[in-house]
DNA sequence: TCCCATTGCATAGATTTCTAAGTAATTATC
DNA sequence: GATAATTACTTAGAAATCTATGCAATGGGA
């Protein structure tokens, strides 16, 4: 979701009872997603990687021959979205989708030596752009970061409805 | 994109050369958005607003009667996304569009009396939602976050590429 | 005045993600 | 051992977003 948005124009005067929205945690938080985003998938591009296959090669990365269940619980994903994003992957030649041989409900995913061969030179390109973006904070204040937006993502994961 | 994920399962040991995601300022972004998302997209589906319509209505209760272009930029999507949300927004009775008077390629947009009726309930969505986040975590700490993600947007956005 | 660059919006097509519902393999129950 | 419940994946369809391109109205310069 590259192309950073056009520059937000000047906005108007603020009544509390408004509630804009730049004000709120939740806006910072999507804006930030956004940026984040935007550069990561300009740069895996030219690798030919897409932005919804990074996800699955950061998590291969570590662990291979995972199961598609155990891919979408690590990824963070529905199921169908890792049908979709396993999909385009195999037809990238990234991955490999074999059938368990003691379940035969299960289908094991390995990388290929293509991907294996991408791991460095990607997880450099997620390096820089996180030093990018913490580029003149303070390591102090970068560490009360995470541990706030980590809080804030329990307290919503905690809600059902 | 409601549905909480999958509770992530164990992760495996770490070395600092994997750069594991979840140590990532962009991952901890994109989790907390997605829990916001899912959040307020569960909760205005009962009003019959999307989550796609619910940013320009937003900006549209702070001020009605932009043009398109306006509202793109104010609500920092592409024009292309703009036409689509308009689009379901007209459907569903949100809004009118009026041709410019003085420029005729202008569309400006008109929230309809729907639309200014759901104003005040759905904003006190958001300001729940903000407070669910927010919960627990002290105010010198939020004005901390707000501070350091703006930073973080800030250093990514002036990346070309 | 006429042409052409600019501006504002729309269309086309791709990607990423979801929910809901379906199929096939396995396990549990009677 | 047959049937029912569960598990693992898949399909179908919708929504939100992008890039690239097209069209129509406007305005500036010859």
């Amino acid at each position: 979701m590259p192309q950073r948005a056009l520059s937000k124009a000047k906005l108007p005067p603020r009544r509390l009872s408004e509630f804009p929205p730049h004000l709120s945690s939740g806006y910072q938080v999507r804006d930030a997603h956004r940026a984040f985003q935007r550069l990561l998938e300009r740069r895996i591009a030219p690798f030919g990687v897409t932005r919804g296959q990074w996800y699955f090669l950061r998590v291969l990365w570590i662990t291979d021959g995972l199961s598609q269940r155990e891919l979408s619980a690590r990824v963070g994903m529905m199921e169908p979205t890792t049908v979709i994003a396993l999909r385009s992957m195999e037809k990238s030649g990234l991955i490999r989708r074999v059938r368990g041989d003691d379940d035969r409900r299960k289908v094991l995913v390995f990388l290929t030596a293509k991907a294996k061969r991408l791991r460095g030179e990607l997880l450099g390109v997620a390096r820089t752009i996180t030093a990018e973006a913490e580029e003149g904070i303070a390591l102090r204040d970068l560490a009360a970061f995470r541990r706030i937006v980590a809080r804030m993502t329990e307290n919503l994961d905690r809600i059902e409805r």
